[in-house]
DNA sequence: TAAAGTAAAAATGTATACAAAATTGTAAAG
DNA sequence: CTTTACAATTTTGTATACATTTTTACTTTA
């Protein structure tokens, strides 16, 4: 686990209050480097959505913005159907196969752990979105999953979303499976749009979330 | 003018060969730096499509790549009409006056170079976009902008497309101003898809651009 | 008292030197 | 002749030391 993956988890779990500035030299004695690593990751970190430019100089740990949250899903909402339709034309029954093993997994254990339930739901959509073969559009995609992750981590330790969302994976599969390709982007679309619309509104009862 | 921005504006210009593997050591004594603020640059430049990993280590300049355009201009079409629609209900007459001034000025300098070009014709749509205050989704969108920056500068330098272009940009500044909100996303989707379907062709036709 | 300028402190940026990792080339074995 | 293992070289990663920039705090002045 390198420096710039110890302080992503950090920061998913909270680790670091919101709003305060991170230096360099803070940072670097805490996890016992020099600054130099530590300014790669958090430039790395900035670019990722994960810490926020704090002035002329340095950076924060944002603040939990709904905002920011209804952009993400807005994106999501348009780029995601749209690669999955990519990816249907392409679709091999292996490739399904393996996707449905990956909801399965999550179905059977009901001891998983928030960051585990996450990676399985992100791996069983981009296992799909690989398919299509559109690198370009796969990492933008992926790029705001991961903006995503920071507030979908820090609600996953309260709230349980996982049955419906999980019921809506299985419709998708099999419009998929079944080559209705309207239907299956309209059933992510809604996927998408109910998931963003959920957090929107925890973040705003929570008064900003912390 | 810092290190990022030299390396930048040597990459637009196709000062590096396509393909190449750029190592820290050779980049550092061109420009006379040391090693770190060239890691850095490498990283940014990385992050924003510029570069390219190169294995498991070190990054290269990238190739045109026909499949990446089609990317990058099918998700400005998702996104741009969006974020122009939400900026729409917060234009003001003195928003809309600047970006009359933008293209004006276009208009009158039959002698700008292709860079010049490039950047009012942003300058344009971001003046707009900027209205909308989703500060999320602008910056999506400008790294969209950002990679196809790339590709632009390589193509304005022997194509003129300016001409059909201004005339959309006009034709999207009065849909705006008459509050005519679905023409103005349609005319922009048509004048993303235009710019986008023309830079492919012309990819194509030139076996990849190089 | 408020404002502005300046000096001190703190934080970031960069160079040099060294450590770790990856690649390449070579030799030995199948 | 191909493949594998190992050593030499190359390249990147990191620590320490220094330079530059920004911020802070204090003093001076209106």
């Amino acid at each position: 686990m390198n420096l710039y993956e110890k302080i992503k988890a950090d920061l998913q779990r909270g680790r670091f209050p919101a709003g305060q500035a991170l230096k360099q030299a803070e940072v670097a004695e805490h996890y016992e480097v020099s600054r130099i690593p530590v300014r790669d990751a958090l430039q790395r970190l900035k670019n990722e959505g994960w810490l926020a430019p704090h002035g002329k100089r340095g950076v924060a740990v944002p603040q939990f913005d709904p905002l920011e949250v209804e952009d993400l899903y807005l994106m999501r909402m348009r780029l995601e159907p749209l690669l999955q339709s990519l990816a249907q034309k392409k679709l091999t029954s292996e490739t399904i196969g393996r996707a449905r093993d990956i909801l399965d997994s999550m179905e059977g254990n009901p001891s998983l752990s928030a960051e585990q339930i996450g990676s399985l739901n992100w791996q069983f959509h981009a296992c799909i979105y690989l398919a299509a073969e559109r690198p370009t559009l796969f990492a933008t995609v992926e790029q705001l999953h991961r903006q995503c992750e920071r507030y979908i981590g820090y609600q996953s330790r309260r709230l349980h979303y996982q049955s419906t969302s999980q019921k809506e994976h299985y419709r998708i599969l099999e419009a998929l499976q079944q080559k209705r390709e309207k239907e299956a982007a309209a059933l992510l679309a809604r996927h998408i749009e109910t998931a963003g619309k959920k957090l929107v509104a925890f973040l705003r009862t929570a008064q900003g979330g912390h």
